[in-house]
DNA sequence: TCGTTGCGAAACTCAATCGTATCGAAATTA
DNA sequence: TAATTTCGATACGATTGAGTTTCGCAACGA
């Protein structure tokens, strides 16, 4: 029994094609960033954009569902780091990510299945907002907490609530603002906006 | 539709049935209440939902998308009446309406067709987004105009930030709050968090 | 070289849904 | 009553896509 050593055992035949693995990956998560709902994705349409057969995909993946989750969990956040120096640079910077996430194919995805699909599929969407949702939205938190702490946000303010106007506001704009990007200053000016009230 | 001799002459036969019509419109709503997309929405589950034939769904409309853009054009926006005393009542006035319309099935249509089928199904939504959108969003509007007018907000605020700010952070709470229903006093939170802002 | 496994392509079965057609019964006008 | 039209129900062929199978070839270990 010499098998090869370091861990798993190498099975014999020829070994499964991670590139065909990846296509298929990305061709699901274009397919969902051009706005395909979960339920309109065809196990053939994902095969024919990735250049794979169909039995490429159901070796690795037993349905549709499956699939999807496991498309969606290699959309980690990526948060960017903060710099601590000030509530308002770091709101600005969390919110900016937004922006320019909301300009890339991965962030449509998020979109696109944060908005839509959050009650047609609740068993997908666990592991979802989990990996994509939750960090994003953990992050947020901290930073109004941090800045109830120090005093740099008001004391009783209500942090759910500070967390729904900030990024409600950059969802309103995603979703219902003039088309096209955002503009690059989108995320200063919503913060400012937010921190200081809309009254004199 | 049963007319009166007035006008035009009733043709012979048995008259259509307004009230397969209501139920068919209903049916469709309803479905599209519980969140399902319109690309979902089966003819046949709606007629079975309906209780009617596919028979009297084709005979008044030529296709799904027909029926569905007939279904929403009966969603008028129900706005309330402004006092006008003050901006931050007509604020509340405004926000209170959206929360009590997300418990209501004519409310979740609205919002998940706007959230969902906005870019699928352009030609649909043109007249969902006038009929049903535009108002809302021209009331707010006018509010916050008056209100820069008026002094009782910032000169120099931008006024699609503005709407951004309040109706997003509604939005965030129908979407992504704890489940369950809005609290009755969300709204008012809601615009006094955005009036005042978050610094102290 | 040989055995094993993955590959893409194609054909297949099965189920859902489309849009149409047909039926007998019901509702209405003439 | 007779003619007409709609009603709900049901059946039909066409299409779509899921998931499976088969095929000939490619890539790997032994």
């Amino acid at each position: 029994m010499t098998i090869q050593e370091s861990g798993a055992a190498r099975p014999a035949g020829r070994p499964r094609s991670e590139k065909a693995e990846k296509a298929i990956i990305e061709a699901t998560l274009d397919l969902i960033a051009e706005g395909m709902g979960v339920s309109e994705l065809s196990i053939e349409a994902i095969a024919s954009r990735a250049g794979v057969g169909k039995t490429t995909i159901y070796r690795r993946w037993s349905s549709k569902e499956d699939l999807v989750v496991d498309a969606l969990a290699t959309l980690k956040a990526p948060l960017p780091p903060l710099a601590g120096t000030s509530v308002r640079d770091d709101l600005i910077t969390l919110l900016d990510a937004m922006r320019i996430e909301a300009g890339q194919r991965r962030g449509r995805c998020v979109m696109n299945v944060a908005m839509s699909e959050a009650d047609r599929h609740p068993r997908l969407m666990e592991r979802f907002v989990k990996r994509a949702l939750e960090p994003r939205r953990r992050a947020l938190q901290e930073v109004i907490e941090r800045g109830i702490a120090s005093g740099e946000l008001r004391a009783d303010l209500d942090v759910s609530m500070g967390m729904a106007i900030l990024s409600g506001a950059m969802m309103w704009h995603t979703k219902w603002g003039p088309p096209g990007d955002l503009p690059e200053d989108l995320a200063e000016r919503v913060v400012d906006a937010a921190l200081t009230g809309l009254v004199p």
